[in-house]
DNA sequence: CTTTATTTTTAGTTAAGTCTAAAAATAAAG
DNA sequence: CTTTATTTTTAGACTTAACTAAAAATAAAG
């Protein structure tokens, strides 16, 4: 139905929308896919044909309701993916993410509700974020950054916002993953930083950690 | 490391090769990718400059080591695929051959070695087909035709050699599939047909489905 | 409210993979 | 052993999706 390359931008703008809000810019979209804004000018014009996008020169673009279905389902069929990765073929949590870059664009119905039953209607993928439904719905989660937790609040470690391999070996070395408990301890002002407890363990994290990391109050 | 039409050619090629013995045509690989001959020429000349085939101009197409090795790879991914889909999905056994035409070409050999532990190391496709080691190497087993029986024997059906979703829907139709118990009552030499049983059924089978169905004699 | 810097777009190329139409080689028929 | 038919290849064109370089629009600074 859409070529990989189609599904790939409408899934870039996708993701760049529920970040900044408002129109999403030419550069903010190549910087997201390592390509040129020369090249993406291009395709969003292509797109906005198709009615996938609403595009104004010079002013950026957003997805329309249908270029928001198309994306939000390769989400889906990337987030199930990485699920069955993950929980049927054990792999690790950063380890999944290129290969669900694959897998996301196989083109079946039947494959994608099948895989979801197997895998018993997940409503989170391995990093905790949130698997469209059928529709594109996403459920909401009360989740927050660590790093707007208060001194002596705890929280429950429901997922990530940054999902590079480097962070992710950084938090099972922490021996963090969905569902640890972390309990503020302290926290500098000055640079944002923290003392946490993790179990047993007491240790110090930069504000770019506690700012990566999604927590849900307890 | 190869693109998607590179694997695709080689991949006909590889069964072309298998079919036929020699020399594999232009036209032949044109057709069974449908494809024009002027296309398959072009591709195949890239091909050769990668040293995948050995090709002589009006003389046909073989391929080589490296490109058996790697025609034998996207074959034992689409047949992990298969089983993966009839196995786990619950696919029925003529509906999945689309879908692992795409899950062939995804790119991960670790994704290969974990599915094929996921699925018990199995040996054959759902259709009866053997799975290529990660050597390419397939298993050969005793498999003859059903049209080669002889009256009276008893054979159990190990595979298809065409699978297309009207034969394999035909089999579901009379209660054949793989391991089914089959034994030829009687053949009638002037056009091929058969009477079989299977079960407590007996009928009656046309030349055109006993040349597709593979059976090892008991 | 000009000048400068940044962002975005246009114009023109390139590469992969396909196609049609025409030419060349091989095979088959008389 | 020519003529005809078939197969295969070449040449040229098209599409998708990328790129570079230059032009145009917008935003920021003085």
């Amino acid at each position: 139905m859409f070529t990989l390359a189609e599904e790939n931008y409408l899934k870039a703008i996708f993701h760049l929308e529920h970040e900044g809000s408002g129109e999403v810019s030419t550069n903010a979209i190549a910087e997201s896919m390592e390509t040129k804004p020369s090249s993406v000018t291009d395709m969003i014009q292509k797109l906005a044909e198709k009615k996938l996008v609403v595009y104004k020169r010079y002013k950026g673009t957003l997805l329309t309701e249908k270029g928001k279905k198309i994306a939000a389902n390769v989400i889906r069929k990337h987030r199930l993916w990485e699920v069955f990765l993950v929980d049927k073929l054990n792999f690790h949590w950063d380890e999944v993410h290129e290969i669900a870059e694959q897998l996301e664009h196989i083109q079946s119905e039947e494959l994608i509700t099948r895989l979801d039953k197997f895998l018993g209607s997940p409503d989170f993928d391995p990093h905790g974020d949130p698997i469209p439904d059928k529709n594109g719905v996403l459920k909401r989660t009360e989740k927050k950054l660590l790093s707007q937790i208060e001194k002596n609040q705890k929280g429950v470690c429901v997922g990530v916002k940054e999902s590079s391999a480097d962070f992710l070996q950084y938090l099972d070395k922490k021996k963090i993953s969905i569902g640890t408990k972390i309990t503020v301890l302290g926290k500098e002002f000055f640079d944002g930083s923290m003392i946490i407890q993790v179990g047993n363990e007491q240790f110090f994290i930069s504000h770019k950690i506690a700012e990566n990391l999604y927590v849900q109050t307890l």
